[in-house]
DNA sequence: TCAAAAGTGTTCGCTATACACCCATGG
DNA sequence: CCATGGGTGTATAGCGAACACTTTTGA
């Protein structure tokens, strides 16, 4: 395919062998306390026009994929230097009815107290997994890719606590966990195993997620994490 | 950038926008019975030539990126349906001197038996992993990512038995897991996890790999990793 | 005073880990 | 007959999984 339908004059880079176009795809993960969620925006335009896909672009001459998946993160939320993480490159040749796109995917993982402002936008919304239509493109299979890596990742990583407030409850913990995974724990097994590890650190603060008992507060212990790295550790969930 | 130097007639393909190159870039893992190796060819052209590198080449319009990794595996070593497996895609600006290139990589599993003959190329060769040089373009970094992936890859599935022949014994499985893994495994707790696991199937026939005692052949036992997969298991090591 | 949520244990069985014994073979 | 390599076992500690008791609070 020649380039798209432009006049001559437009089309001013010019090569000796057909190129691809390159994108990145974004697919945006928070966690709502109960439920995972991804945030989609609504298409304007054909293909796929009124489908649903994730934010992405075309990358710069100037930047690498990873700057051009963070621009997309920023323009899209407002936040800078959230949790990034590439996890497949999709390159069907048909995948974009219009020309050869090749997508360079990643997800982010953001508190979504951090970014509730910028989700007034009418065409951008963050959808529960379990309510997600079918979007555009191969986007599907973008979702159900990036799920599955994840959920690899967070065997190594504790990357569950950049989905999570600074400050919050072992509950909310297993409730994201739980999320994650699409499995249930026992609440004692769970809190016991967090405190083996020494990942937590408990506040003197409490709060009231129910009006029955008050919970108390932890944060994420970077510093032991950073130490049990060091040592060659794994995450058992 | 636009385009590289050619004359105006030769420039065929023209965008509205610059273009980046796409290539992959395949990292081919063999092992020699203790040590991983991987499968480098020399550069015969600037830049870095007379450098090392991992063979790949330009992905064709025609054809998904894992199409193009398999079409470089089979040139180089003659192999059609390896086990392979995309793993990162790097993007930084300037990686390629000439123009921008992104490289789509992925990692092989190949059997060195398979594959002894097409390997008398003057300018391919296998490396062990300490003697690898210092590589042309960003490979290094490439080789680096790839082991960390393959590693991280071996956690969720039995890879390695892509690596090894049809018939083995213990002590060659157990010296592909320590070369991969780089670190050192009781031979008798290796032996009873093996067991445990359900994924060897004890053949009759011996070999004598020292002469000094006989030592039992095993297959891999594919139907019970599916059985297992189906369940959802996990590999430790 | 009772139901519901949350803090904190306990028990049991399995598995990782450390370690031991026996057998076969070549020198 | 002994050194070496390979097949197979056992004991212990620690973790995962199932399960219990207590406390606090609003209704």
């Amino acid at each position: 395919m020649e380039g798209t339908n432009h006049s001559d004059e437009e089309l001013r880079y010019h090569y000796k062998y057909p190129h691809p176009s390159v994108t990145t795809d974004c697919v945006i993960f928070s966690f709502d306390g109960t439920k995972l969620r991804v945030l989609l925006v609504q298409r304007g335009i054909e293909p796929f026009k009124g489908f649903w896909a994730f934010p992405g672009g075309f990358v710069k001459m100037e930047e690498s994929a990873e700057e051009g998946a963070l621009r997309e993160l920023q323009e899209e939320t407002g936040l800078r230097g959230a949790y990034i993480k590439q996890f497949h490159t999709f390159s069907a040749p048909n995948r974009d009815p219009r020309e050869r796109v090749i997508t360079i995917a990643y997800y982010a993982l953001v508190k979504l107290q951090e970014v509730k402002g910028a989700d007034d936008a009418a065409d951008a919304r963050w959808y529960a997994l379990d309510e997600v239509p079918s979007l555009a493109f191969d986007h599907d299979l973008i979702l159900r890719t990036a799920l599955k890596e994840l959920r690899k990742q967070i065997h190594f990583e504790p990357i569950g606590f950049e989905l999570l407030p600074e400050k919050f409850t072992i509950k909310e913990l297993q409730n994201l966990y739980e999320a994650i995974l699409d499995v249930n724990f026992d609440r004692r097994n769970f809190y016991n195993k967090m405190k083996r590890l020494g990942l937590l650190v408990q506040l003197d603060e409490t709060v009231m997620p129910t009006p029955k008992k008050e919970a108390y507060l932890f944060k994420f212990n970077a510093a032991k994490y950073e130490e049990l790295k060091q040592k060659g550790f794994r995450l058992e969930f």
